[in-house]
DNA sequence: CGACAGACGGACAACGTTGTCATAATCTCT
DNA sequence: AGAGATTATGACAACGTTGTCCGTCTGTCG
């Protein structure tokens, strides 16, 4: 700027203020001014700006899983859209599951002083975000909430759409259903597989603890989980799968064997209607989940105070048929998907 | 970091070289120091920080069409977790091929004083960003190569992707062969475009406009276009689609219609081998392609001074069949995929 | 012609850090 | 014990901006 400034033979201020579009200063001077940012390439610096401005670095931060994934890739690109609509960029990282690396990749994100940060909680004690908070880097968690503070969640109601599913297979008359999940660390998978439970003890059946298989962390073990539970003695005659990783290694064994168990799958996916077998899958709105927590972050930067609200968007059983006889195999009655 | 000195009792430096933990300091009074920091919950700020020291602010931009588009939010997964290797975050935005938007996004980031630029180019000059480039910005195109500027590129075979995959059917007996795309616009569709004519001309066979469809942008429109061709007189037997989203609206297409044609997709997808129709497809590895962009640019940003390079990735056509009678219908023989 | 707005330009400090240098305190060696 | 080396600490300026305030110039009106 003091290149410029000396180019154009003006002082500092004015190249600022002919930068920043301020009033009060003469067209003449003003286009000797960019003139002069054009032959040097002028280009302000953000940082420095909003330093001495005190104002925000217009970076809000979001920490997910997994950007791979689809569920959270979403996400992403509806905050990113939202985000760019305030002239906001989007800083992302993935926590890969681990609280350590969440809890740093926070502490980072907040050294860089963003706007807010939207986080699918990984790790189990958010305290320390409550310092963050205070000092006015307002919090949003998404999916799942955050623990030991007082924040607001967007979450979907996982117990809810787990009872119907499971409500579904009962009603089809199935006794004994296979339940995968990945690890009862994860709210989420808490809430669903206690939304399964919730449906069983409403039929009347008893729980039995070798139709829960924990630890399926992906298709591939999903697969081998699902073969492994088919060939015990009394093998279940139906699989819920509590999320769309699981959900695919289930639906390609199941294939695979030609097996007529019946699968409902939490989490819907894009081909999903384009599965080798009938597949009912409990499904939502996740980009009205990703909306929801953007709007209310915006809101909190943009000053609002009020109470941490929690909000719980429902999901819908997207039924598709349960097993090879459920239903005639035919194209998906919705056509082809956006 | 004035309010901790003086609640430590020590000047601002000393809380400087603590807070980096610089050499030189007494036990005691580092500890004073680190107390007074925990009890105000001061946190360094990153921005002043790397505009005192010159230094850069440890993040880099991406820029991508669309980041909920599995391809590109894979690229953005394998070059956020190596950026993060190097304590560096990542700045995303879709550009959503808008070349307007792109460059405003991009003009954005150098502001920000980004390490370096990835970028998938939507836009058809980038000469305004010779002069980042020279201040000191690199700048790597990821799929396609940039216009009007000098720079390193990791682009894919589209050409002999598509080669290969018309050549197949070509092998297969079909002389009447659909092609569907997006938009001659787009430097990989250009490309695949003039792949699959290289194909045709190989085996003696004429160009024919009616066999050529563009403007395919999503399923919706690729299923219109397969049934709008298979309506026509002397319909083609085979299709290639030169997109995953097209691939999809095809597959779904030709299914409904218990057509017989045989098509081979450009683009591996994460299901390609649960479709309920045969599909060869022509595959590449796309976290390599994001793997060897973001090795390049950290090479530049480490001061890598060398001439441009391109990289041409290879692909790979993955057989399963083309039509319905071609193999007999089962399990993938690659088993689960991860 | 003088006075007074009003429009414009510039000097300076400050944002929150860190690099440089100076100084004070302690140690080492003959 | 004293010279020199080493270590610990602090004062100050600077990074690239912008807000504040003051000064100057132009024009207008009585």
């Amino acid at each position: 700027m003091v290149d410029v400034a000396r180019l154009a033979g003006v002082s500092l201020k004015t190249v600022s203020r002919v930068v920043n579009g301020e009033p009060h200063v003469q067209r003449a001077m003003a286009d000797r001014v960019l003139a002069a940012v054009a032959e040097l390439g002028f280009q302000r610096n953000h940082m420095a700006s909003a330093l001495r401005a005190g104002r925000a670095s217009a970076t809000i931060g979001l920490i997910i899983e997994e950007l791979a994934n689809p569920f959270y890739s979403t996400i992403a690109h509806v905050t990113a859209a939202m985000a760019r609509d305030r002239d906001t960029l989007l800083l992302s990282a993935s926590s890969e599951e681990d609280p350590v690396r969440e809890e740093q990749l926070l502490r980072d994100l907040c050294s860089r002083r963003v706007d807010g940060l939207l986080v699918v909680p990984a790790g189990c004690d958010h305290s320390f975000l409550n310092a963050q908070v205070d000092m006015g880097i307002p919090v949003v968690f998404l999916d799942r909430p955050g623990t030991n503070i007082e924040a607001d969640a967007v979450l979907l109601d996982n117990r809810g759409g787990a009872r119907n599913g499971v409500r579904r297979l009962v009603a089809d008359g199935h006794r004994r259903i296979g339940v995968l999940l990945d690890s009862v660390d994860v709210h989420t998978m808490r809430e669903r597989l206690a939304g399964a439970q919730d449906a069983l003890a409403d039929a009347g059946i008893g729980y039995d603890g070798a139709l829960v298989r924990g630890g399926v962390r992906d298709p591939a073990t999903a697969a081998a989980a699902v073969a492994d539970m088919l060939t015990q003695p009394n093998p279940p005659t139906a699989f819920l799968a509590l999320n769309n990783r699981i959900t695919v290694g289930a639906v390609q064994e199941l294939w695979q064997r030609g097996s007529d168990a019946a699968l409902v799958g939490f989490d819907d996916f894009e081909l999903s209607h384009l599965m080798p077998r009938p597949l009912t899958v409990i499904g939502y709105d996740t980009r009205e989940l990703a909306r929801r927590a953007a709007q209310l972050l915006f809101a909190r930067i943009d000053g609002d105070r009020s109470r941490p609200r929690t909000v719980v968007l429902p999901t819908e059983l997207v039924e598709r048929g349960l097993t090879a006889g459920s239903t005639r195999r035919g194209p998906a009655a919705s056509g082809v998907r956006r």
